[in-house]
DNA sequence: TCTGGGGTCCTAGGACCC
DNA sequence: TCTGGGGTCCTAGGACCC
């Protein structure tokens, strides 16, 4: 394979940083975002918080108690979704091939444009200063062979880093990185090798691949090329990834609930809200999972069901879940409830057969419409109002694209 | 008031069919 | 009466990422 140069970009404390931007306020203190006033936790804090030992993944109480002084913003989707959107077309401007990861995290193979910017480093150096311009905030930068290395090198500096792997470094630089520090081991694989006494990427790279294969199975061979800082794996642009392969949404209450008539309301609006997303994106589904976590958090299950036809209106979504639900003795109170729609094909638009089902449809072609416009829930199905708690207030998580199905905000 | 939400991939075991 | 193996689809659960 010909040596490719990728850029891995990762926007540092993306939700935090737009905030600080957005309300000058902000900026110079401690702040966390976090997804909403419930049961939720810190998505993304400032560097200010972060030196105060705030950590992604601290309940509000526990940052607070962490660092007094800690300022709590409630996440707004829409700027962050819209800010991503804007950096990743600044990557276009020096690569057709950009990857996005997720929303604060791309890659970019650059190989052919060395050519016309002169160097990798040039081209980082042009996409920070424009990324600071437009928006104000910073972004760490890693420049190597391979997205591996790239992603690896993205994180030694932060935050506004910049920092380059050659290839002929790339075995010192491994030789004593911890083997945590790649991207795919995480805890768990990271204890199972410690027990095997690898502890860094030399080690890995070294180990025997019989020996990894025996223990790991089909990721042996791939463990033992991480080790080695190899990955021939390509940047995928957008509209050449593969089909999306499920649809879900799940969401912790505000409070545990056990009356059944509180739990079908969210399910419905769950269901709604899968439903939706599905339909907007032309897919449907076969299989529908429903996910239960009970109130002391522990405990939960997860039941699916397979069915002979593929659905994507919600009240079909919501009546499969229910059946799931009802074949189910609840022990607890419910904190959690999660629908998913998988097993899925991308639709050809057709018309029902039947006049019944081509007014169902249009009728929900009609609410999508609105909640398009105004926001989902704005129009929903009436047994969802008397509920004054809402299940679709919830910040997204770093997790979703800016573009496409993995997106709900951007029309 | 303890502990979010969106995904992907892999494995294991069972049903069913040829 | 007894035998096999492969393939596919399904459910459940656990790993990983952000």
């Amino acid at each position: 394979m010909k040596q490719r140069t990728i850029l891995h970009i990762d926007m540092n404390a993306f939700f935090a940083s737009v905030e600080q931007q957005a309300n000058p306020e902000l900026r110079g203190k401690p702040i966390a975002v976090v997804g909403g006033h419930g049961r939720t936790v810190i998505t993304t804090s400032s560097y200010e918080a972060r030196a105060k030992g705030v950590k992604t993944g601290m309940a509000i109480w526990e940052g607070k108690r962490t660092c007094p002084e800690l300022i709590i913003v409630v996440g707004d989707n829409r700027k962050y979704t819209h800010t991503s959107t804007k950096i990743n077309e600044i990557f276009r401007d020096f690569t057709p091939e950009v990857e996005a990861f997720s929303i604060d995290e791309s890659w970019l193979d650059v190989t052919h444009s060395l050519s016309i910017f002169g160097s990798a480093v040039n081209i980082a150096y042009q996409i920070k200063a424009r990324i600071r311009h437009s928006f104000g905030i910073t972004c760490s930068i890693g420049i190597a062979p391979n997205k591996l290395l790239a992603k690896l090198a993205s994180d030694m500096q932060k935050p506004d880093g910049l920092t380059v792997i050659e290839p002929e470094n790339v075995a010192r630089i491994l030789e004593r990185m911890p083997i945590k520090e790649l991207c795919g081991i995480g805890r768990n694989m990271q204890r199972h090798l410690n027990m095997m006494s690898i502890y860094t990427c030399g080690e890995l790279g070294r180990c025997d691949e019989a020996r990894l294969t025996r223990k790991f199975g089909i990721i042996g061979k791939r463990l033992k090329e991480m080790g080695q800082g190899i990955d021939n794996s390509p940047v995928v642009q957008y509209g050449e990834e593969d089909d999306v392969k499920s649809v879900g949404h799940s969401s912790t209450l505000e409070r545990d609930i056990d009356d059944p008539a509180e739990i079908r309301r969210f399910l419905l609006q769950l269901s709604d809200m899968v439903g939706s997303r599905a339909r907007r994106y032309n897919v449907s589904g076969k299989t529908i999972h429903l996910y239960v976590r009970y109130a002391d958090f522990f405990s939960s299950w997860g039941k699916q069901t397979t069915l002979k036809s593929y659905i994507n209106l919600s009240d079909e979504i919501y009546k499969t879940a229910l059946s799931i639900l009802d074949t189910v003795e609840l022990e607890q109170p419910v904190r959690l409830l999660g629908v998913t729609l998988s097993n899925l094909k991308h639709q050809a638009e057709q018309l029902p057969l039947f006049e019944d089902e081509r007014k169902k449809l249009f009728a929900t072609q009609a609410m999508d419409k609105v909640n398009d416009r105004f926001g989902s829930m704005a129009v929903t199905f009436g047994s969802l109002l008397p509920g004054k708690e809402t299940a679709g207030n919830h910040v997204i998580p770093p997790s979703w694209r800016p573009d496409g199905i993995k997106n709900v905000d951007v029309k």
